[in-house]
DNA sequence: GCAAAAGTGTTATTCTTACACCCATGA
DNA sequence: TCATGGGTGTAAGAATAACACTTTTGC
């Protein structure tokens, strides 16, 4: 077997983002969490796919950086940002005790961009999430539970952004970041019912989501659908007439858009 | 007033930790959570005040280098030790629009530390969390809630730790790590106020610890105390019979020392 | 026995959850 | 009018919180 003495000449700083996006299931059909991987075409991991990233520029911001990449790669604005953790171990990058080029250390984001009916606003340009870089196919969009090998540690990172989405949507607000401006209560429990895997029921879903004080009736309706027209909701920033004891909590660089 | 036009030369790479302990405040006298901070002996930021760390090794992990540093300054070995987030804004070390040397991205964790009259086992030698480098005063332990100056960003760090801590505590079990092999409820429930900062009935504290299945008796009981004597207990890594949903949840590398 | 902490029991309150039922619209 | 999803009401069960009460020791 090979060494493990081989010295990586140098560290790279490099900043990789966890893109989720809500799109039909090709096989049940069903709403689920998709995101887009990259081709990588060159050593290490030739040909696999692999989380859209690269390095860490000398004159941005961490945040800033996973953006960049995000919107070279998707063409999408993230509507929700977050850090999800810092990936340095020394031997992350080998397979099999062999070493696969220098030492990186990446830093990792998750984000959510809108998708499906509800389009996306781009410098002017409404685009669908689904719209690929036109003629390039190194860039796919798979679903998050059912993933292909995927080059370095990405697979156990997807797994744990996908934990971290999970888990926060249930105590926090940040669902109505995959829908547009507007929405319905029943689009909103379909996010959840989608990034949670199992159903909702329809009443204590409104009273919930009426409790966190996070939405507010437009005061129009959704007209054509074929029954009784639902009330158009809007997210709210900051719900000030909510629990008086809510945590100010002082997450750092958490940037919400729209 | 300074460009914002300076270019940094180089860019590197840190690891940080905020280290808690439990030591009796030295105003109110109750037990209050203390951190580390270690003199700045250049600059920037010369003479103040700093969060233990540096350079990242090219031969070591990162939780291995925020262990690294935290044992050369404090002589001490965590009992639980989790990545914070990685900070690494531009302009994290410009104070006023100057820029303060090169640019530097750390990764920080925090840790706990037993203190009190539970010591430390380490290296075979038991010692007291409060015993500093011998006649390095460029160590002190300060309250967490009553922080000098600090340098770089360090405030903000320290503020989300601490928010990190007392969140974490109310749904994890890690505040037997302020402890030592064996401690009674009562014990554990002083952490608990201390961290908390507020009382906690004696009565729903118990039924609550008993219910995560995370402690167990030993059998034995603590002899001494001027009253009854109390069970101790201790510290049980898997509950199996606990709640069948728990969730297995992938965080990474987050590592527990007994 | 008395004081004080350890430990148990009991009840009120709030938070979930399940589900029955009415409402409003297109076809 | 009927089918269907939008929206409201209600009650059972679980989790939380407050506090009375019993137990066990040192003094």
């Amino acid at each position: 077997m090979a060494t493990n003495d081989e010295h990586p000449a140098s560290l790279v700083l490099a900043v990789s983002t966890v893109i989720f996006a809500l799109r039909p299931s090709t096989r049940t059909g069903k709403m689920s969490l998709h995101i887009p991987v990259v081709r990588r075409i060159r050593e290490p991991y030739e040909g696999l796919w692999a989380l859209p990233g690269g390095p860490l520029g000398m004159q941005e911001d961490l945040g800033e950086s996973a953006r960049r990449h995000l919107l070279s790669t998707t063409h999408l604005d993230p509507t929700y940002l977050e850090q999800l953790y810092a990936f340095g171990d020394r031997d992350r990058s080998r397979t099999n005790g062999i070493a696969r080029g220098d030492r990186v250390v990446s830093i990792v984001y998750w984000a959510l961009v809108r998708s499906g009916p509800g389009a996306v606003e781009y410098s002017g340009i409404v685009r669908p999430a689904d719209e690929v870089v036109p003629g390039d196919d190194n860039v796919v969009w798979i679903d998050a539970d059912e993933l292909p090998e995927l080059a370095f540690d990405h697979t156990e990172i997807v797994a744990y952004a996908l934990w971290r989405l999970r888990t926060k949507l249930e105590y926090s607000r940040i669902a109505h970041s995959f829908l547009g401006e507007m929405f319905t209560l029943a689009q909103l429990r379909e996010v959840h019912e989608a990034v949670l895997r199992r159903e909702l029921d329809p009443a204590n879903f409104r009273r919930m989501i009426e409790a966190t004080g996070s939405v507010e009736p437009t005061g129009t309706l959704l007209q054509g659908t074929p029954h009784r027209p639902p009330k158009l909701y809007r997210y709210v920033e900051n719900p000030a007439e909510s629990t008086p004891g809510q945590t100010p909590h002082p997450t750092p660089a958490t940037k919400e858009r729209s």
